[in-house]
DNA sequence: CCAAGAATGTGGCAAGTCCCCCATATGTTG
DNA sequence: CAACATATGGGGGACTTGCCACATTCTTGG
């Protein structure tokens, strides 16, 4: 369990240059980068004086490869060494890897509305499972209605959270209810706002590419006091097949880029205020 | 961007009394301890430093949190700090792997007797789970009412199964819905067949150790048309909180092992059916 | 009420890490 | 070949963390 002294395997640099052989190898620099992540893919985190020895490089070799991994977002950094980020985690599904930062952004923005003792729809989705794992870090005594599994997993991390969960068929792939009884029970609750996501915003309206979930979005829209619409900028002017909301029902539109043309012409009428989260 | 001190609420009464006064005073252990993990859902490093001037207490203190999170698989710890390990989500993983080989008989005999296009109510638990993975493999075109989400999880994998989730509280560790609403949604359904764990079987009844989860289990076993309990030998005679049902109301016990002595007598005498299952 | 035990803070020291500057090796370019 | 860029290692001081022993405070159970 001890680390030995981190000293250079190969005091000799004859022995450094013919590196053809085994394990006392050295590796290029992209070849130790690639290393460091393949490894963090298998260990949550790593230490900088232990990848020096396994690689046989000095520490400030491996402090440098993490600082640029870092700025390539492929790693995270810590004292002593690097964890996983967001992005390498597998229990995230592919879509809620991509536009982290864009997500995170729009959570963090969402999180800041948020005051203690409200209560909340969360609709199920990429964006807000973000805005869950943010809830879950800052938010106190809320509750939240939800449909997503996902979402409420991460909001269970908080304990002052009180996590209801709409009934209905549950899908299998997206791992969120849905249909019928899921609306009735969504008109069944007061709450102060919704918080939803969609596939597509647009001067049109608000579309989603599932016709129940969409279904189910909507009756959150209309059912809270306060309709709240996430959506990084890859969904603008995206066209999926049912629009479930129009923009004049929307009270708050939460994004990451400032819509322009017709979407800002429309937002405007709508008298939707647009917020710009900064990343 | 770094994290101002976010007060994690908690369940433990004395850590809300303490909690209300302004930042200067000190929070519960627990209350700590549950404002590390949902930090750590935010963020996917923490240092020991940081929390320990968030949290305004010693690092030390920190580091002894530290080191029993660790000890409860709850987080990582790197050299200064902690990161999120694999799986925040409610981890029953645990629970599951045990007595495999048992529960596994028991859901093969359990999965024996479902017919296609029948109504099942699944229970939440470890023993149920296993039920719900082998009717995912052999079940074809029923539909199942479940509380439990890894079980909806698991029944998923099977295209022709319908999964009807009850709403309800979400249970965070246990990863179920509870509650009036569950209940209420229970009553509202027709179904061929109950089929639920628990915590202990014995000559005086079946109990459960949550009294949330056995009210549920009792209103599946009084709303179906036949009863089915599951429970491995290990839960013979075990004593626990609630007593949610009692034999006479029970058609069916499914477990591993023939019972002896006095459940055995009171199974007989309630005209319950001890099925056996081979491994 | 007190005593035992748990939880927490303090201080010190060893070890680990960060970070800056500089030396060396290697490769590139004119 | 000289000049330069890149990659790496080394050294040392400042800082951070780990760890331990001990004191203090809080909690709990008689």
């Amino acid at each position: 369990m001890v680390n030995e002294p981190v000293i250079a395997a190969d005091a000799d640099p004859i022995a450094i240059r013919k590196s053809r052989r085994s394990d006392g190898d050295r590796l290029s620099k992209s070849a130790r980068h690639q290393h460091i992540i393949s490894q963090l893919t298998a260990a949550p985190t790593l230490r900088a004086s232990e990848l020096a020895a396994a690689l046989a490089v000095s520490t400030e070799t491996i402090r440098r490869d993490l600082m640029e991994l870092q700025e390539q977002k492929l790693i995270n950094r810590t004292y002593g060494g690097a964890s996983r980020p967001f992005a390498l985690e597998p229990s995230l599904v592919d879509r809620k890897r991509l536009l982290i930062v864009e997500r995170e952004a729009i959570a963090a923005a969402i999180a800041e509305l948020v005051q203690p003792n409200e209560v909340l729809m969360l609709g199920a989705g990429a964006t807000t499972f973000h805005v869950a794992r943010r809830l879950a870090a800052t938010a106190r005594d809320i509750t939240v209605i939800v449909n997503d599994f996902a979402i409420a997993g991460a909001l269970a991390a908080n304990a002052s959270i009180r996590i209801l969960c709409c009934p209905g068929r549950y899908h299998a792939t997206e791992g969120y209810v849905f249909g019928t009884q899921t609306i009735a029970s969504i008109n069944s609750y007061e709450a102060n706002r919704a918080i939803v996501g969609a596939t597509g915003v647009g001067a049109r309206g608000i579309n989603d590419a599932d016709e129940e979930a969409g279904a189910v979005y909507g009756a959150m829209v209309k059912r809270a006091a306060e309709a709240i619409i996430v959506a990084d900028h890859s969904k603008f002017e995206q066209r999926a097949l049912t629009v479930f909301a129009q923009w004049a029902e929307i009270d708050r539109f939460v994004t990451d880029r400032q819509p322009e043309g017709a979407m800002a012409t429309a937002l405007r009428e709508a008298g939707t205020e647009v917020i710009v989260a900064r990343q």
